[in-house]
RNA sequence: GGGCUCAUAGUCUAGCGGCUAUGACGCCACCUCGACAAGGUGGAGGUCCCCGGUUCGAAUCCGGGUGGGCCCACCA
């Protein structure tokens, strides 16, 4: 926050502030930020919607679609902030309730009184209509009569109009152009004169008489003084509503009016429909938000802004004519205040002298060309063409309308083809109680303090842990999941490493059950994970992951195996091997499958053990692992020997022996047949402590299919 | 007001026609098992928001409510 004002200094120095602030300050900033947080980029190539090679861009869109008859200036109504005394957008605008009051006045029709509520008396000045609703009978009697505005004596004509809603207020409504948005269309659909009552530092304008000068506040307290003193006011019922503040300064916004720059397109709304048709939406609901605003749409797209820090419009004016002089093409970007004009003379009417455009664009009419923007930051063109159209847009559901919107509009209008084939659509982190995130409301968590305090890994772990799409609270506490996932990652590892550490990467000649038991199961999981991340359900992966890695893998697989892997002894070397096998390739797949999601322990992990025996330098440029194939007979004897092991656990937990309590004995009884079983028997005795096990097979029908006893 | 979406243990979440409803945090009991007590084993805790309907069978599908979220519109 540097707070300082536009108003208090030259454009030039603003704008000079504004670069600094975003080159030094917030840019290295931002760039730490998403290095941090483990995004994988060419942190040398980066864009920002206000440097040279954007603005080149953004301007040349702007003359393109210029050219080819898309773009058009006209006057227009904006919204405008009278403290700031700036045109702003809608998003910069925010609802807010208000104590108010419906003022009854009183207009006069022919002598006899038509009373009129309303909140807003001051507009009374620029009053240039009277409507009610056709169908509303109580007023047909003035259709094509005069109104005498009060205390301004002049008359306005009283006409039908169905956005009058009889249940309002009187039922009968004053049109003062500029009040609100509706007032703007009434004067579009009847062609009402436009009167201005308010100018743009918010003091009312000479159109109000001895009111002139005042502020928009004071000259309403002095009307409604004036008009109860004449008894031209009725009565005044307290009201609450809601009005649109700047989110700045939370000043009521007022509507100007202003020569403003378009974008036309309102006639291609079948079109925009296709192209959003055209894309692949993941999750596939998000479409209707795009086809809803499609179909919602009113107005053509206004591209200006009377701001001073923007991208400014390759623009002149002729001085005499009006006659629009554009920047050339080859010499971008211009900034027309600086800048000469490119021509000496207008070519249509020979004049010599020429108005820079101070207004700049909107931000958005730039954003709507990252995809262009960030290929062309690629010199080659053979890359650029590989590059754009992109494969994917990745962003949060709250900008589908604009950001995603207006970028499909930019390419197809350009370049006639979508700017990506998929687009993946986010939810959002909420505050605990579900909530959204704003600074106004102070429930703001800043992602680098979690990282200091947790990790990266954690908070990805955290923020990979909703559906697609969906909004997800956040809880701190939450965080700690994923701290504990980054430790027991880290000791199983160890261990794996420790057991490992001779492993020649051989194939055993026979593969124990529960090897195979696990290395079945792996599959399984990367065939469910790759399919996820080719829909981009990362949370499907991440969850399927934690339990195959959890459970699986370190409550029952490490378990098992442990026997074998410090006893070779006793075991077999080649019961090690096997076991060694099975470790191996089901901790780098986890690994490997894990490392979008947590790319920092898991690198940290591929560094120390595994990038020695595999080819790849990192985890993240590793091969993504392959399925190889399911065994179903394997995993039925490995599940047999996980029964055994965990139905003697329960039997000593409700005992409350320690689990290495020793059995007496086991019997276990399965539909594998005895000679399968006996290939599981060691690792039965070793990881159930039982000093005999003994097989029954069960009958093909019988309900169960697994039996125990133990005697202790 | 409109669109989309969500509702599952104290909290967060998975499942989206058929197992005893998943996992995590928290809670309780027990356990120093040669990776890990930042752990292990077990347990308690649920009218799967409400009301109807379809179905042999609904947390899951359909209709109607209620509540949350985001976006849009309105705001005389």
């Amino acid at each position: 926050m540097k707070k300082i004002s536009a108003k208090a200094m030259p454009r030039d120095e603003f704008v000079k502030i504004c670069y600094e602030t975003v080159n030094k300050e917030l840019k290295p900033q931002y760039v730490n930020d998403m290095k941090r947080l483990g995004l994988s980029c060419d942190f040398n190539l980066f864009y920002d919607t206000i440097n040279e090679h954007s603005q080149r861009i953004s301007q040349r869109s702007f003359i393109e679609l210029y050219e080819k008859g898309l773009e058009y200036r006209k006057d227009a109504p904006t919204m405008w902030c009278p403290k700031c005394e700036t045109g702003i957008s809608q998003v910069e605008c925010e609802d807010k309730e208000l104590d108010s009051f419906f003022n009854d006045i009183v207009f006069k029709v022919d002598g006899e009184e038509l009373i009129i509520a309303t909140t807003r008396p001051e507009l009374l000045p620029a009053c240039v209509a009277v409507f009610y609703h056709p169908d509303d009978a109580r007023y047909q009697k003035y259709k094509g009569k005069m109104a005498k505005v009060p205390l301004f004596d002049f008359e306005v004509p009283i006409m039908p109009d169905p956005r009058a809603d009889p249940e309002k207020g009187t039922g009968i409504v004053m049109c003062c152009t500029f009040g609100d948005q509706t007032d703007m269309e009434w004067q579009k659909a009847h062609d009402l004169p436009i009167k201005l009552a308010i100018s743009t530092d918010g003091k009312m304008t000479k159109l109000a008489g001895k009111y002139e000068g005042m502020s928009i506040q004071t000259a309403r307290k002095m009307i409604i003084e004036d008009m109860k003193d004449q008894r031209l006011l009725l009565s005044q019922e307290p009201i609450k509503h809601a009005v649109n503040v700047h989110e700045r300064c939370g000043t009521e916004i007022e509507f100007m009016k202003a020569k403003q720059w378009f974008i036309s397109y309102l006639d291609k709304k079948e079109d925009m429909l296709k192209w959003g048709a055209e894309l692949n939406w993941y999750p596939k609901h998000m479409k209707s938000r795009y086809d809803h605003w499609v179909k919602g749409l009113a107005w053509d797209w206004m591209i200006s802004r009377q701001r001073f820090f923007g991208v400014p419009f390759p623009v002149w004016y002729c001085k005499e004519c009006d006659e629009v002089i554009l920047a050339d093409k080859k010499k971008l970007p211009v900034d027309p205040i600086k800048d000469k004009a490119p021509l000496a003379k207008c070519p249509k009417c020979g004049c010599t002298e020429f108005v820079p455009e101070k207004d700049v664009m909107d931000t958005w009419a730039t954003s709507s060309l990252t995809p262009q923007i960030a290929a062309e930051l690629i010199p080659d063109k053979a890359i650029q063409k590989k590059i754009y159209p992109m494969s994917l847009r990745p962003q949060a559901h709250d900008i589908i309308t604009f950001w995603l919107f207006n970028t499909v509009v930019k390419s197809r209008l350009h370049n006639g083809i979508n700017p990506w084939a998929d687009v993946m659509i986010a939810g959002h982190a909420q505050d605990p109680h579900g909530k959204k995130m704003s600074k106004s409301k102070g429930n703001v968590v800043e992602p680098q303090v979690m990282i200091d305090k947790y990790s990266a890994d954690s908070l990805r772990f955290w923020a990979a842990g909703s559906k697609l799409g969906d909004d997800l609270p956040f809880q701190e506490k939450d965080l700690v999941t994923g701290e504990k996932f980054i430790t027991k990652i880290w000791n199983a590892s160890k261990f794996a490493f420790m057991h490992l550490e001779d492993y020649d990467l051989k194939k055993p000649k026979h593969l124990e059950p529960i090897d195979g038991w696990i290395i079945s199961k792996l599959n399984k999981i990367i065939k469910t994970s790759t399919e996820a991340f080719n829909s981009y359900e990362y949370s499907k992966t991440k969850q399927d992951v934690e339990n195959f890695f959890w459970h699986d893998f370190c409550d029952n697989y490490l378990e098992i195996v442990k026997d074998r892997l410090y006893n070779p002894d006793l075991r077999g070397k080649d019961a090690r091997i096997s076991g060694q096998y099975g470790l191996y390739h089901s901790l780098l797949s986890i690994i490997k499958l894990m490392a979008p999601i947590m790319p920092y322990i898991t690198e940290e992990l591929y560094q120390l053990f595994f990038k020695e025996k595999e080819k790849a330098e990192s985890v993240h440029i590793a091969s993504w692992p392959k399925e190889v194939k399911i065994d179903q007979e394997t995993e039925k004897i490995g599940d047999l020997i996980v029964y055994a092991v965990s139905t003697s656990r329960r039997a000593k937990s409700e005992k409350n022996l320690s689990l290495k309590t020793e059995l007496k004995a086991l019997v276990i009884r399965g539909k594998i047949e005895l000679a399968e079983f006996e290939l599981a028997r060691g690792d039965i005795i070793s990881a159930a402590r039982a000093l005999s096990v003994e097989y029954q097979k069960l009958d093909e029908k019988s309900e169960a299919d697994f039996e125990h006893e133990i005697v202790f």
